[in-house]
DNA sequence: AGCGTTGTTGTTATGGTATAACGCTGCGGC
DNA sequence: GCCGCAGCGTTATACCATAACAACAACGCT
């Protein structure tokens, strides 16, 4: 059983060297597909917020991305012109939110439906992934129906030591 | 399996009017053993914050603590007081935090040894449960072992609706 | 074209959460 | 006495997030 619960996992963390263009390029489409099948558009800021998220695998804070932002255009834009993009990249499902970390990732990799995704997030290089959590969701749901309880939003955050860096420290 | 993760769990949210007191009293006294085991001492400004966490099975805001005990108080204390006492009782696994609300709760029955309990927040009345989640925490070892990931901590949390809320909107 | 509706961003201000840095005190051990 | 550590006060600051209102753009409609 614990092995059905392993056999629907995939170790994504990504080489540290990989050609990270790939995985922006492919995000940002899914965003344009995301946003058009809402009726919605992938502005220019929007565009310029899911970049500097998805530009790596890493978990940002939103102040991160303005700092970065305002350091590129000329002028120093509000916070809350960041979380709107951001409001609207998580609401299309591209990009998530790290609850236990106030911080927000790209989710590179789309997974269908519903949010069933255990977030592993390192806190050494702040490197997110996410995995396939069928199993431990269900566990989760069966533990709330046991307490009576009616699930809205399950949330599964692993802090701990990604293979690269236990690598990095040996 | 989802039996046996099921069986792992109990209903506990209390009913809505239990004596609370001998909840309250309990929990003190466990504050009391595990500082007196650390070699630390539950002071009285810890025992304070301590009972206005525990005075209730709610999630409370650490600003929120402090404007009550200001109100009894006569004067206005600074917050670092009470997250330093706060994160004196984390510490001590009297208290948690919900990360998914930057809130507190206290923790009102003791779990064994590290924190593998599936956390159950109600978006209504506020209550927070904790159940046993075994099962769910090995699946998460399972998936993390996968993706050659060192667990430091995991956290589940589940926001909805409790069973007296639900009861409640009927 | 004129109009209303909805989406999007700007602007200003504010609220909410958390910690840094420094100093003083009290207590126990030597 | 002297030291070391736990605990707390004080001040200041950083970090995270949203409210409220104004302006404008895109689109469909008549």
């Amino acid at each position: 059983m614990a092995k059905s619960i392993a056999s629907t996992v995939q170790p994504i963390f990504p080489p540290s060297a990989h050609d990270h263009g790939v995985c922006l390029s492919d995000t940002v489409r899914r965003a344009e597909a995301a946003f058009e099948t809402r009726g919605l558009r992938l502005t220019p800021l929007r565009r310029l917020v899911l970049e500097e998220v998805a530009g790596s695998h890493t978990a940002v804070g939103a102040y991160d991305i303005l700092d970065r932002l305002s350091r590129k255009g000329e002028r120093r834009m509000a916070p809350i012109s960041i979380y709107r993009a951001l409001d609207s990249l998580v609401a299309a499902g591209i990009v998530h939110r790290l609850e236990s970390r106030n911080a927000f990732f790209a989710c590179h990799a789309p997974h269908p439906g519903d949010r069933r995704q255990i977030v592993l997030a390192c806190e050494t290089c702040s490197a997110v992934a996410e995995l396939a959590g069928d199993a431990v969701f269900e566990g989760v749901a069966a533990a709330a129906a046991a307490a009576r309880f009616a699930v809205g939003r399950a949330l599964v955050e692993v802090l701990g030591t990604c293979g690269a860096c236990q690598a990095g420290r040996s």
